[in-house]
DNA sequence: ATGCGAATAGATTGCTTGTTCTAGAATAAA
DNA sequence: TTTATTCTAGAACAAGCAATCTATTCGCAT
């Protein structure tokens, strides 16, 4: 090395997050991230190529994240404690959540493809998390499973407690303790394998 | 009137409806609209004093049709049929339904409000549909409603039909009859009331 | 037939964007 | 101290955008 960095790769990330969960997507621009974090814009080009080098890292940190908390859950088994454990994961930081639930990750990228290294990071991660997921509702239900099934698991472990919590990101309010109860009782509710025409024999092991 | 318009206001309308819920608001620029109706750009503000005007007369078509199903249903007492109407109206038009379920409104207007009149409008629609919303809420409660059951309801009439709806609707294909049975099992395993700590007698009218 | 006014037509304007370029400053090793 | 290299610094560039402007065309009321 040679000359001392003044500003890191986290501190551009760190206000891209920032800005995308305070003012959506398209508040993040080049000017808008250097002016945050104090930088000319074309400091930021030496430590990321694109604005969708800087985003998609920032997902993959973000989805990361959440996916080392949930992940675990869903290979022990416990789609219950998964669903539950997305409340106080988004409580831990709330740019974050916001940056990650708030936004599809097509409108983050509409405008140019992050790079190739980045994609497959992303791809990664988000087949890590699918594969816990399925290996969770595949040893639940103990064999074939059904595309109904997965979308009925699917709908209980991710989208309902997202649709649960999203209301208080979006007013950026605290989460309170009935959006828990919530989750709670959809799981008790509503079972993880189709409750549909199971004629089978429910004493067979 | 003097001269014969070849574009009517609907057609713009269509069109920019068409290009958000292919791909997203950025895609509706005044250009593509234009070109996707085959008109200069300069007619458009013949109808529209901003591209703001039109994703604003979209949206209030859009919802304008949603709640035009739902209101009578909520104020008629009917929460679940609400819930369910919702599959029907998102496989009538496609188009419609990704665009007003697929994307935030904050996200059409970010980059300018909409004038004046088209935001009260949106507004006054806004509150007709909440008015029919709480009063099923209330009157099947019978009293005071906490926040917490405005939240479940919510959740139960809205978020979840609409989560369980979403990934058909950016997989762009046809809704499975699935869909709706677990929107009427949701209903019926858990109570559009609290749950909770509920120790008041049942039997009391 | 004719001329007024609304609509088409599209080039143009001014602005913002992501990205690149040129110049200079700082630092660790030689 | 010198030198090589990485960073800061911000002006400059090209592209794309919403919105405006000038010119022209059309069709109904007169």
């Amino acid at each position: 090395m040679v000359r001392t960095a003044r500003f890191s790769a986290e501190h551009f990330i760190d206000a891209a997050l920032a800005l995308v969960a305070e003012g959506g997507p398209g508040a993040a621009t080049m000017q808008a991230i250097a002016r945050k974090v104090g930088a000319p814009t074309g400091s930021i080009y030496h430590r990321f190529e694109s604005r969708s080098a800087i985003l998609a890292t920032a997902w993959n940190a973000s989805y990361g994240s959440l996916a080392r908390v949930l992940v675990p859950l869903l290979q022990a088994g416990r789609p219950r404690e998964a669903a539950l454990a997305l409340l106080p994961w988004a409580g831990e930081d709330r740019h974050r959540a916001r940056f990650l639930l708030l936004h599809e990750p097509v409108s983050l990228f509409e405008e140019a493809p992050p790079p190739e290294p980045l994609r497959q990071a992303m791809e990664r991660l988000e087949s890590e998390m699918d594969q816990a997921f399925r290996a969770c509702v595949g040893l639940s239900g103990g064999g074939i499973t059904r595309e109904e099934d997965l979308a009925r698991a699917k709908f209980l472990i991710f989208d309902a407690p997202i649709a649960i919590l999203r209301p208080h990101l979006l007013a950026d309010g605290d989460i309170p303790a009935f959006a828990g109860q919530m989750i709670a009782e959809l799981h008790a509710g509503v079972p993880l394998a189709g409750s549909g025409l199971r004629t089978g024999s429910p004493h067979t092991a």
